[in-house]
DNA sequence: TTCCTTGCAAACGATTTGCATTGGA
DNA sequence: TCCAATGCAAATCGTTTGCAAGGAA
């Protein structure tokens, strides 16, 4: 999705919300649009919105994850990441690296996709669960671990 | 697996990392032994080897954790659960409830994980990354939360 | 003006660690 | 005996929150 339309759903859905789409929670959400995977508050920090401070980024992504624009991650330890939600990003899968823990998304083609849902719904059936969602995260070495 | 044999088995792995299975660390595996589900240094503690203190439950995952006697899950905000390694209770998956972060086993079908494990090796071949292994979570509600 | 938002510092909860003591081979 | 294991308390790390100041409608 271009940014320009990015912002404009984004700025919708928060006005639903009663909150405002300001300067500091549109960097966080332009940031998550360009990012190969799920970044943390810290590497949020470090390497692309220093100027906000790290209260204010936690703060935003809990306002971003209310709003369902962004959604967590709890793949690696000690550490919750986000990432835009589906709607925005479309469904995907994890590559998460056992040596770094680095998490770098994995774009499913649409037969795939069918194939694992499949799998899942039977899954579910069996253990007669309802479920509203998946995760699958496929685990190895990252490039520069490896 | 039997107790017995297990105990026997973890053991042996534990010589050869030099560390002793003493009183505490049986509890902890035998626990982890009749979980249903991956459980935190918490959970553990609250209701199960509450004689044991927090930090040396810690400790006692950290060494069976190095020993690949348990790994831990990290599938819930902010808590790391811990399970028995797959070569103790075999592969299986998760089912996690979206509302109240519990983590429950489920253990698939031979024939179903036949498929899973394809769909995988398929996804990793497209994104050039040689999985170790991978991850499945179906997120819903739970009984309880329902 | 009226709230929402932000920044800073203090507080919190999960986990880790230092150190002195205990316990097993 | 000797070193690993434990218990307790203090420290650390990621995250949250109180409060006063700043900013948009």
């Amino acid at each position: 999705m271009p940014i320009a339309s990015l912002d404009r759903e984004v700025e919708q859905r928060l006005r639903t919300h009663d909150v405002r789409y300001t300067r500091g929670r549109r960097t966080v959400v332009n940031a998550l649009a360009d990012a190969a995977g799920p970044l943390s508050a810290a590497e949020l920090h470090d390497s692309i919105v220093s100027s906000v401070p790290l209260s204010s980024l936690y703060r935003t992504l809990t306002v971003l994850e209310e709003a369902e624009i962004v959604v967590p991650h709890f793949g690696a330890r000690g550490v919750t990441r986000y990432e835009l939600a589906e709607w925005i990003k479309g469904h995907h899968h994890h590559f998460v690296c056992l040596q770094c823990g680095a998490v770098e998304d994995i774009d499913v083609p649409a037969d795939l996709e069918t194939e694992v849902g499949a799998a899942v719904s039977k899954i579910a059936d069996l253990a007669s669960f309802a479920p509203t969602s998946h995760v699958l995260e496929i685990e190895g070495r990252c490039r520069r671990c490896r």
